[in-house]
DNA sequence: GTCTATACACCGATAGAC
DNA sequence: GTCTATCGGTGTATAGAC
């Protein structure tokens, strides 16, 4: 239907910028940006949609332009956050040093990452929302991230799959831990360079 | 203002049935049983109080007569799962055997205890319920836990603080992975043994 | 004391006017 | 795209019947 129009103008295989789209987009970006503000301060589920429409200046319906529901925000929310610590991940293996110094380097910037914000470490790795489930596109970069703990640990030497699945655990219960019984401290953080000296000598003894 | 009361009856000192009172325990009972079958139904977050005043035969405002909130429900809750936890750490604690025996029915008494059931997992250890803080009763059954956990472990010799924590942090990530990723199976359940022999050489290792 | 009836304020979500 | 109006749901509170 528009293929005709289209063809009709010189310009049209320009790249044009599509201004509805940006303004859309940065609309979006603006409605999440005060998510994460809101959740911050009243916790990630007591976020509201009518908080959040106060906030940026709409009324709650409205952001049902921009979001089909309340579960769409924490995906985009969740999606988000996932591509910021594949980023850093990537980062870590980009790195010159040892393999050695990478996986030390991967797990110190993964713990730290998920002890920078209660919100964001709930929505990705603890299940504090009631019912939600990432999709399938959100959820692409955490594959991705779990991926890359394989190598790291592939290339010191541990392939075992249920060494990688040891190794979730101890990071996860790490973070789990710090959370739950000192917020903000930094007992049970303080304790990664042990779980790491003690998981890779039981590695080496397993031989895997 | 009741003292002289009571002095004045006879069969005062008597224990007396206060029906009730029975009555009154009974139904509150009642209303927790129903609670938890809710709970594993719909899930830990999704009662409500509607469906719990249906079913129990009563209106949902009826049920304020029992607890003064739906808060104080989630606490009897709580502390009741608590206590069942304890007395299954004291029959490991009075057990016969050796104290590695002991800590070892410990760990996997946990472990299972901690897989039963999501809802109750998830009321106890992880931080699901948004508001949720148990109160002090509640929350003292869970304090003599951990002081059992404490005393399996100086048993075999490990006395340091830093390695209960690391201990509690190991179970931690077991149970909160298997729930995250493999619900109802047993893909993180059944490292339990290694994640205990790891922990052990670990321990071992550094003479505490 | 325990129930019913009614209400309030909040929630996520939808329909339709402009 | 943003609004108003509205819906069914929630936890919570209170007044009043019996």
């Amino acid at each position: 239907m528009s293929g005709k129009a289209i063809a009709d103008r010189p310009e049209a295989e320009a790249p044009r910028r599509d201004r509805r789209a940006e303004r859309r987009d940065a609309t979006r970006a603006e409605i999440l940006e005060a998510a994460w503000a809101l959740a911050g301060e009243q916790g990630l589920t007591e976020l509201s949609l009518r908080d959040l429409g106060d906030r940026v200046g709409m009324r709650a319906q409205s952001i049902y332009s921009y979001f089909d529901s309340k579960h769409a925000i924490y995906d985009a929310m969740f999606q988000e956050s996932n591509e910021e610590l594949l980023r850093r991940m990537q980062v870590v293996r980009d790195t010159a040093g040892t393999p050695n110094e990478r996986f030390l380097l991967g797990a110190r910037g993964f713990v730290e990452f998920a002890l920078e914000d209660l919100s964001r470490c709930q929505l990705l790795f603890l299940r504090t929302l009631p019912g939600f489930e990432p999709s399938p596109e959100a959820y692409a970069p955490a594959v991705l991230v779990l991926e890359l703990a394989r190598e790291r640990l592939a290339e010191i030497g541990i392939t075992r799959p249920e060494m990688l699945d040891i190794w979730t655990a101890l990071l996860s219960g790490i973070m789990q831990q710090q959370w739950a019984n000192d917020p903000g401290g930094d007992r049970w953080k303080k304790l990664l360079d042990d779980v790491i000296a003690m998981y890779l000598a039981y590695a080496k003894k397993r031989k895997s």
